[in-house]
DNA sequence: AATAATCACAACCGCCACAGG
DNA sequence: ACCTGTGGCGGTTGTGATTAT
């Protein structure tokens, strides 16, 4: 009897986005903004479920996002905010504004758990070993395994996982490499291989997911939407009509002029990506390859006459969002990086998880 | 060259909290 | 006080890409 399952709904469409999807959702939120996913449904014809939309909003689409490789100073700060807050990634990912809690959380599963775990197994002959065997599937926070320990084994392998965060987390400050450099402790078949098949920032992946899209499908090309021009240089054009609902899902975004746009994808190493992309009314498409970052700028012709003051008070909204989420960031890379400071403000933050855990019980 | 193993990451699922009726 | 809808979160899975055998 409980709740009906997860978007269960005939004709929700589950799987990965399709370009046309992602323009029809951004679209959808330049006008009115984030949030009433609910609402994306009825008014875009999106056969998506509102969770989903949500998600791939925020974990995807949203400005501001920063994807591929994560530097060390970012591991660095995952590493220690996981040893004191755990798994909740959320709250790490608001201290790291450019990253997803999904991206973080995939970072930790995929490589840094390993990593740390790899440094405990070396650091002591370790009986969590034993416990770890179904790899992949205990935390080394060990938060799975929390309800079947007593309080007083839980807390000494929580400190002994702080411990090891702390002592990762100091190896990394003196070693002040790179992140593509070596780890010296790590044995060579599990140095970490930075080399993320960037997802890049989503200009570039629209426009790649597009060329196979109208590859795969170009009778949706031709006859349910067309895609006439897609350039990046520096700015962006996009002309998409999905003609399936003209009313309800007209993309009809033209080239920003310095617009200081709601959907100005910036990144750190982006000042000089210039590339451009076409894709012509016979679907032939093409792309400079090796960019992974973008700036998209994309002004939109809102269907509505009171959207544009939404979209420009959406689009202030968020520059102080990302202007007021800098604040905690900053204080806590002070925090890190101040090498005089960081021992004993890590020992009162540390007390204060422990103290904090300790409530539980 | 073919196949298996591993990795990286997008997306889904289920649970929970909370607001509004 | 209870019910319902919605959004948020963490865990997990699916899948394409890459690497190893």
């Amino acid at each position: 009897m409980g709740r009906p399952p997860y978007c269960e709904k005939i004709g929700v469409k589950k799987g990965p986005w399709t370009p046309e999807e992602d323009i029809i959702l951004v679209s959808y939120i330049q006008e009115h903004g984030p949030g009433n996913w609910r609402n994306v449904l009825t008014n875009t014809g999106l056969l998506r479920c509102s969770k989903s939309c949500r998600l791939r909003w925020t974990n995807y689409l949203r400005p501001g996002i920063k994807r591929g490789n994560f530097t060390e100073h970012e591991e660095k700060m995952i590493i220690h905010l996981q040893a004191l807050l755990g798994n909740r990634w959320a709250a790490i990912a608001s201290y790291l504004p450019q990253r997803t809690d999904n991206d973080i959380k995939n970072y930790w599963n995929t490589y840094l758990k390993k990593k740390l775990d790899n440094k405990k197994v070396e650091g002591h002959d370790d009986h969590d070993h034993e416990n770890n065997h179904q790899e992949g599937k205990s935390s080394s926070s060990s938060s799975s395994s929390q309800s079947k320990i007593s309080k007083g084994q839980w807390e000494r392998r929580l400190q002994s996982d702080i411990h090891t965060a702390k002592q990762a987390l100091s190896e990394a400050l003196s070693h002040d490499t790179p992140s593509n450099k070596p780890i010296p402790d790590l044995p060579e078949e599990q140095q970490p291989v930075q080399t993320y098949t960037t997802y890049a920032s989503s200009a570039v992946n629209i426009a790649k997911l597009l060329q196979n899209w109208m590859k795969n499908s170009p009778k949706l090309s031709s006859s349910s939407s067309k895609i006439t021009q897609m350039s990046l240089n520096n700015n962006l054009s996009i002309s998409a009509v999905s003609s399936s609902s003209p009313s309800e899902g007209t993309v009809n975004v033209a080239t920003g002029q310095g617009l200081d746009s709601l959907f100005s994808f910036n990144s750190s190493n982006n000042s000089d990506v210039s590339q451009s992309v076409s894709v012509d009314e016979g679907g032939n498409f093409s792309t400079p390859e090796n960019t992974n970052a973008a700036i998209f700028q994309v002004e939109s012709k809102p269907n509505f006459p009171d959207s544009k003051a939404e979209y420009g008070k959406f689009q202030e909204e968020n520059k102080q969002n990302l202007e007021t989420q800098q604040v905690p960031l900053t204080l806590l890379e002070k925090w890190l990086l101040d090498d005089a400071n960081a021992q004993t403000q890590e020992d009162q933050l540390i007390g204060m998880a422990l103290s904090e855990t300790a409530d539980l019980f």
